[in-house]
DNA sequence: TTTT
DNA sequence: TTTT
């Protein structure tokens, strides 16, 4: 039932390597990938060129989780927009730990045809979880069923609109997230 | 089947008037408000504080168009998020005309307890046409029937998931468009 | 002094034709863009896909003009940060008219190593005329003396920090603006 | 010189308590709130409504900072744009931790005529610390001079133009960060 | 008028 | 036409 205030992240970066794509029990995949974003200045007392990258956990589910792990590899540019969440785990210390990252809910591949490693010739397409039909076009219609399988099936597939376990997303993450 | 580039409009502002409704011959509802933002600075010769105020003008679909109607006012204050739609019609002078809006997808109350004239202590919830569930939440689910229905109900209502027209939006407004 | 509200557009999206820079009285540049951004979707009956375009005229002002009007060709990919202005002028016809375009602060070139037509290898930095230095970086220095100089230098120079018209971007565009 | 990618987060939220100001040696200001966020949803097995909060941890330098620590107060509704920075710090144990804040560029106050549990009556004005003239307004012209002096002097005032200290914010916030 |  |  919708949310009370705003809560968005918009990047424009590069990702520092391959994604990876893991899936719930539900079946329902979920990809991570670290994005870099940078900041450049001159030094005002030596006038040396300074440079900041700064790294950017970004986590997709379901549909759009297997098509960033489909398309996107290390060095693709890419748009992402989404809502920051920060989540609660034990160190192995037993401590608790938080790590903050951008659930993305739009993502839009930058490169021109291929960028990354790899050839990958998929287009600048992008894919929105919610896409938002303004105007003169049909609306209200969920973007749930996927079009276009991805290359690689997930390992134990389930029904078509494959959701969160019950036991939320940390149940299958019994690791340190990153 | 989601778009290409990235059209986005963020507007935090107070509208100049009440909202005005109409309803599509499906039944859809279609709300326009007219949103203020100002910049102000000071004059740099003079010193004297200069401002000026951008009116946008924002259209909201269907569901998110009878909320819209239903709880803004004159003078509320809104987050609005949208895209860029720039429409073409024809002046009585047979001449194109061009008018370029704000498609809300997603908008927000920002008046503590009711602003507007009116009394309205609906809180500040916001009403997302195209939700995003993020993370432990369910997702792909729709969010196109009301839960709450709207005071006025349409003139002529039709189908519960109302459509634009075939002839498109432009085919019930046979007036100059502003 | 600021502003009150927000007002910013966020565009990711490719020219539809070169830059035009023209010069202000004062030797401060302006350039306009085309920038094409596009919506695809099914339609619901017919299951056909459908595509609508939509264009969005970019105005830069002063350095961040110089460098669009210099790195930028057409089919450029760019992300544009800015605001919506809607100015009035008088048609041919002695009718006012209206034209609505987004005033870049933050400019971003997408392209991997050049792109449009010409070769452009300036690499894909991007130029703030705002520069938001956060954290441990130096704060607070304006980015108005650019480092580079542009390749084609404006007509009459003037002042190293080039300002507006006393009166007002108009009074140097005495025709039909688009 | 800019920086290289986007990075920049958008938030609408209200302040889980007041604010907490402190001086680096250089004298210039550093601010903090912690802003709530929260997604609604109802669970779709029981149809009982849900809520999730999200706190996000802000950071404000030099003049913004003291006029955030100067008018916002617990509860107070805030406009917040700005960017993610993930900080390294020690943990007791020795250990290294993150935390992830957004560094505010740009606020804006969005109560009516005060909000939070106190008084304050200061207008809905927004500060930008950065401030974007476009159109006709003079541009290029920095911010850094503030106009309003802050109420509360910071304890040891030095030159006007309040810079990072050299060893960069970390120097003097040798405390668990959170 | 771009791009896929 | 709003708001301060």
């Amino acid at each position: 039932m919708a949310s009370r205030g705003v809560n968005k992240v918009i990047l424009v970066g590069n990702l520092g390597q391959d994604p990876e794509t893991k899936y719930m029990p539900s079946g329902g995949a979920v990809t991570n990938i670290s994005v870099a974003t940078s900041d450049q200045w001159k030094d005002k007392q030596t006038g040396q060129p300074q440079e900041r990258t700064e790294w950017h956990r970004v986590v997709f589910f379901n549909r759009i989780a297997e098509i960033a792990g489909e398309y996107l590899r290390k060095g693709s540019k890419v748009y992402i927009e989404g809502s920051l969440r920060t989540r609660k785990w034990q160190g192995q210390d037993g401590q608790d730990r938080y790590t903050t990252e951008i659930v993305c809910s739009e993502m839009q591949m930058l490169d021109s045809r291929g960028a990354g490693g790899d050839n990958n010739n998929y287009g600048q397409d992008n894919y929105n979880q919610n896409q938002n039909y303004g105007g003169n076009q049909p609306q209200g219609q969920p973007q749930a069923q996927p079009q276009q399988a991805p290359r690689q099936a997930p390992p134990q597939q389930q029904p078509q609109q494959p959701q969160q376990p019950a036991g939320g997303f940390d149940s299958f993450d019994d690791d340190i997230p990153f």
